[in-house]
DNA sequence: TGTGCAGCAATAATCGATTATAGGCAAGCG
DNA sequence: CGCTTGCCTATAATCGATTATTGCTGCACA
């Protein structure tokens, strides 16, 4: 997860706070983005606001429809396991290179963000939900300290942007998966650790799958349809 | 491979022509873009030249820099082998999933995009080289069939983008690798219609790394560093 | 003669105005 | 009474102008 990073530019601040208000859901899936009302609430002219929005539109997290303007894209039951099915094939090709390049700066990015995350899950696990968006980017961090020794800046940028759309489900899921996810995590660090990449993405996998039947059977993640 | 549609508006169709000028190599690797140039030659404005390069930016095929102005994404022999392995993972997994799935359509689908492949390669054999554009766009169209029943839109997409990097390498070998390249598709034609996906499997993966050890034998793709 | 500062030219970033399009509403006709 | 057609408003697409930034060049001073 990219948060916004004030110091740039118009352009780039803007394209990265619609972009996060998308991801947290803070922009309703399929709803119209008009042009004029994005000005106001984001204070940029429109051309700076169609910038960053037919940038989303590469990254299709917003559709744009001909001469019609734009969207939201919209959140299905089919794209989220089409997602998670690339999260899938992505993090753990990226797990199994990354654990053959690791060094020791590598565990110490691990641990440092296992830490970090563990901390995070603790006070979720105290109904504190005040912490649930940095929780995600502690789970993003931690996720991403695995893969960052595999050495392939495209790979990790694809994935990144996968990541970022598989997050937005599960922003969606108001609810804790608490002990289970915390142990699969931990059992992946300690996997890393052994450099044992197919235990690894054995646990990945289950993880994985295990938050996409979290988020398809909560009726809060896909209201329509 | 999109080529330019003509019938879009104004800002599709810049997009699309800079996008496929890059791929083409008409725009060359790690040039500046100045936007009053582009203007010039694509005959939009500024704003709409803008929007184009941030497009192609959150693609990676342009880079933007700061304040300091646009490039061309240069090319290098790490990046080729990074999306080559990608277009490996991605176009596999597509495979697997479009030969339990496809069906008799796919199967036209695909019979047609080889034939008119196949034609192709019988001009490039021939020292024809100017279908060289056509004949990879049908390249591309046959790749395409192959996978075209993994009914996942969002790997097909990624698929899509991944393989038009790798195409711009491609693109820089005026030599034909002929025969090998043939007898692979045809090979993977006949894999398909068995339905056995690992055999085409391991056919592309073949015929993946030779296209990459074709263009880093060739001094014409990577002329610097 | 070398270095640093200042002003200038080139070019990027941002903006608001203008033009084009779409979709709804109403009036007129069948 | 319903359907079609043309106008009208809301909104998108495109543009050229304005402002900001950068990095170069030349001059002054050590």
């Amino acid at each position: 997860m990219n948060l916004p990073s004030e110091d740039a530019g118009v352009g780039q601040s803007t394209y990265e706070t619609i972009r996060t208000d998308i991801i947290f859901g803070r922009l309703a899936p399929a709803s119209k983005l008009k042009l004029d009302d994005l000005r106001d609430t984001y204070g940029a002219s429109v051309s700076t606001i169609r910038e960053a929005l037919n940038r989303l539109t590469t990254e299709e997290l917003v559709l744009a429809e001909g001469q019609r303007g734009f969207f939201v894209a919209p959140m299905t039951a089919k794209d989220l396991i089409e997602i998670a099915d690339l999260r899938i094939l992505l993090e753990c090709h990226a797990l199994t290179l990354s654990f053959e390049n690791g060094d020791t700066e590598w565990e110490g990015r691990i641990v440092s963000a296992h830490h970090k995350l563990h901390r995070m899950e603790q006070k979720m696990a105290a109904n504190d939900v005040s912490v649930r968006e940095s929780w995600k980017q502690y789970d993003w961090e931690f996720h991403q300290s695995l893969i960052s020794a595999c050495d392939s800046a495209s790979l990790l940028s694809l994935h990144g942007s996968v990541f970022d759309k598989y997050l937005r489900y599960q922003m969606r899921s108001l609810t804790f998966r608490g002990d289970k996810a915390a142990r699969e995590h931990r059992e992946m660090l300690e996997a890393a650790m052994d450099r044992d990449s197919e235990r690894a993405k054995t646990i990945l996998r289950s993880h994985i799958e295990g938050g996409v039947r979290h988020c398809l059977n909560n009726p809060n993640v896909l209201p329509n349809k």
